[in-house]
DNA sequence: ACCTGAACACCGTTCAAGT
DNA sequence: ACCTGAACACCGTTCAAGT
């Protein structure tokens, strides 16, 4: 409810004009996509209505198709955006790493960006933006696997196994954590409150695992999955190698 | 729109009473969450209100509070009812197939089962219900996993990383299919839409694949996910096993 | 060229009133 | 005991009207 505090650094009033806008910015894609996200985050996803958008910026609700085709337009903007800051981050990197370390650093910061945007990933993971942050993920990601010498559908393939992997457990994560407090509170303590109290003779090995249950860790979960695909690829990659060189032995 | 033929062994009025229900059953639970999933998979998860669902079942969209807390609540049984129809399928199969045939046959059954149940699926894969499908499942694969002498922390962390990939996977293109028609169609067909036409300088990759990224088959890479994970349960079983038997070599 | 604000066709949920 | 229906506080989106 409370309104962030104004920009220290604006100019107060500093032409004749509408004077509606709360901020001095002109009302365009980028400043929407930047509100649209504050308030995902602070106020959960459920919280994102073109009203509420509106009140937000300091303009009428409808001003917005100004700008935006709807709102699935937005959302898929605002998910890109997401996306262009873990690219930031990904360009800062060591290029000379070897694919494998390069596409499990890649996966921690997935996980950190869905941790951080649980909203905006909960609202975005499953769709395909085709924005700029996107294309330029894609083009680093098949490069980096096309390096090892894999044949153009193992690449593709492998490709999407890790992305789609990526995406879907860390959407799944931030799809809980973007619930709103009771509900998230009510799937988390489902192991505790259900499993760890199952009748015995029915459900032996549920019990037998309750507290393991209880204690798992999900990010250890999310690399526990990414390894294994880890693995495959670089099983692929020496069945290929072996198969191209056969003169070897 | 157009309503379902009426229930040919119903008899016609056959008592006095309010008459308004269209179909002969009670109001109860099991009667909702048939009508809620028969709405939901016929006009899409937007179509699943609690008006249009009152207007299903022929009665006032409020009466449903008589019978559940809230449209949540709803959801989680529905979303067990699907799961409950895979349960059934789990019970006649051979028990007695080793332990990674087993999860690999219920992994493809998840994947018929999102295809079949999009919307429901789309709702509710990445919460915890609690029901009595989700809990037998549960333990199924706790009971299967623990078979092989795996230590109880590493019996739950595998299982976690086969469940979680599997409800992931198979909701995020469950998500996908479930989105109305002309989203669907854009998601679709971002690969030839958009990455089939990068400009082959900035997008060399991008554009080298362009081929196999429209033609990869969306089931090959739930699949290749699912073994990758198996290969790893096996590998752990291996080492496990070679590390309780020291004596051997 | 861009924004406003009324209006439309919806939502989930509550609650007093009915039977 | 269970259902009805008005009401409340919301949605996304359209469109004529303003400046």
């Amino acid at each position: 409810m409370a309104r962030t505090t104004a920009q220290p650094g604006a100019r107060k009033a500093p032409r004749p004009g509408p004077a509606q806008r709360t901020r001095g910015a002109a009302l365009t894609r980028e400043t929407i996509v930047a509100s649209a996200l504050e308030l995902a985050e602070r106020d959960g996803a459920a919280a994102l209505s073109l009203r509420r958008l509106g009140e937000e910026i300091g303009v009428d609700a409808t001003a917005f198709y100004r700008h935006f085709r709807d709102k699935d337009d937005l959302v898929l903007a605002a998910f890109d955006q997401v996306v262009a800051a873990q690219v930031e981050r990904l360009r800062g990197r060591d290029g000379s790493m070897p694919w494998r370390d390069r596409m499990r650093a890649l996966a921690e910061d997935t996980w950190d960006t869905a941790q951080q945007h649980p909203a905006m990933f909960a609202l975005g993971f499953y769709r395909t933006t085709g924005g700029p942050a996107e294309r330029e993920i894609v083009e680093h990601l098949l490069a980096t696997i096309a390096e090892t010498g894999l044949p153009p559908e193992q690449v593709v393939l492998h490709y999407r196994m890790y992305a789609d992997a990526q995406l879907s457990l860390c959407g799944m994560t931030a799809a809980t954590l973007a619930l709103g407090d009771a509900l998230r509170e009510k799937d988390a303590s489902a192991w505790t409150r259900i499993y760890a109290v199952l009748p015995q003779a029915e459900y032996p090995a549920a019990r037998a695992h309750s507290r393991e249950l209880a204690a798992v860790d999900e990010r250890t979960i999310f690399l526990g999955v990414i390894d294994s695909i880890l693995d495959r690829i670089e099983a692929a990659i020496e069945q290929h190698r072996a198969a191209s060189a056969p003169h070897r032995g």
